[in-house]
DNA sequence: AGCCAGGAGAATG
DNA sequence: CATTCTCATGGC
């Protein structure tokens, strides 16, 4: 066991642990005394910020440590390319070390397929369950830890199991998506190099993704920057204070089309750290529950 | 186009 | 303790 493997990496722009690893768009990291222990390319890893370094300790080889927290300029790109509006401005304010992961295309489908009108408790539960119940078995600093389950495995569990596991009327939509990548019907990888719309088009043909789900598999997932999720939090953030048309609140595309217009091509990086400081109540708890009604 | 089930648990009051 | 809300989608 490479446990005792430990590494240091130079950050090359803030990064706030606490803030990246627990914003709701990676679901494994554990708190720990001082530090956070979860998973990098599906290697168990602690890490911890050190005399302004990154101090990893575990199997993750350091070209997956530096693409997985984006050590690698993207960051710093992102905070000085970006337009700050009125919003962003105190969002990055508060939280300027909060960085978009890049995560593994599979299991973000997954994690994201389970999001849908869920809690970040609960997608932790389930994600956690998953790899319980079809992952491998890896021991890590005495502990014994389960790896993401890989499509065949998770393809091997039939859908009364997924639904034992907690996830309700999910179970299906996790148990095709697994059946098609393991069959081969479905190729991640090559989404990464596919047009945005032509990604959006394969993930959305699969049963239980719909734009929100597909943009945070594109975002989350694949590393397309440009995506913009829009789930309630950003939704009501733009309803309130973007959106003047004609309907209640904006239309999905709507949305989609004016994050871009407003962020350019970070426009899902700015939607990230907009949501999480939004929901850490940035700007005012819900987003004022008594004007609007 | 709007409405609602389905599933479960945290947050709210 | 009851109600509402939660990183939505699909079917009607």
């Amino acid at each position: 066991m490479a446990d005792a493997a430990a590494v240091r990496l130079a950050l090359d722009a803030p990064l706030d642990l606490d803030a990246t690893l627990y914003s709701g768009q990676a679901f494994r990291w554990r708190h720990d005394e001082d530090g956070h222990t979860g998973f990098v390319a599906n290697e168990p890893v602690r890490v911890r910020i050190e005399d302004g370094l990154l101090h990893v300790e575990g199997a993750a080889s350091r070209p997956a440590l530096r693409c997985y927290f984006r050590l690698d300029g993207t960051h710093a790109a992102f905070l000085t390319g970006v337009r700050r509006d009125r919003w962003l401005a105190q969002a990055l304010d508060r939280f300027d070390g909060l960085r978009l992961l890049r995560q593994d295309p599979w299991e973000a489908l997954v994690a994201f397929l389970l999001s849908q009108n869920a809690n970040e408790a609960k997608i932790r539960r389930n994600v956690e369950a998953l790899a319980a119940t079809a992952g491998e078995a890896v021991s890590f600093r005495d502990r014994t830890m389960h790896r993401f389950p890989d499509p065949e495995a998770l393809a091997a569990l039939d859908e009364a199991t997924l639904r034992r596991l907690g996830l309700g009327y999910r179970a299906p939509y996790v148990a095709h998506a697994a059946r098609a990548v393991a069959d081969g019907r479905l190729d991640l990888a090559s989404l990464e190099t596919e047009p945005y719309p032509t990604a959006l088009e394969t993930l959305t043909s699969l049963p239980g993704v719909g734009p929100k789900v597909a943009d945070c598999v594109i975002l989350y997932g694949l590393g397309r920057l440009e995506a913009f999720p829009a789930d309630v939090w950003i939704r009501r953030l733009v309803d309130r204070h973007y959106y003047r048309g004609p309907n209640k609140t904006a239309p999905y595309a709507w949305i989609r089309a004016f994050g871009r217009r407003r962020f350019g091509a970070n426009a899902g990086y700015a939607q990230h750290v907009l949501f999480h400081w939004v929901r850490r109540g940035g700007a005012s708890p819900r987003m004022d529950a008594t004007t609007r009604k």
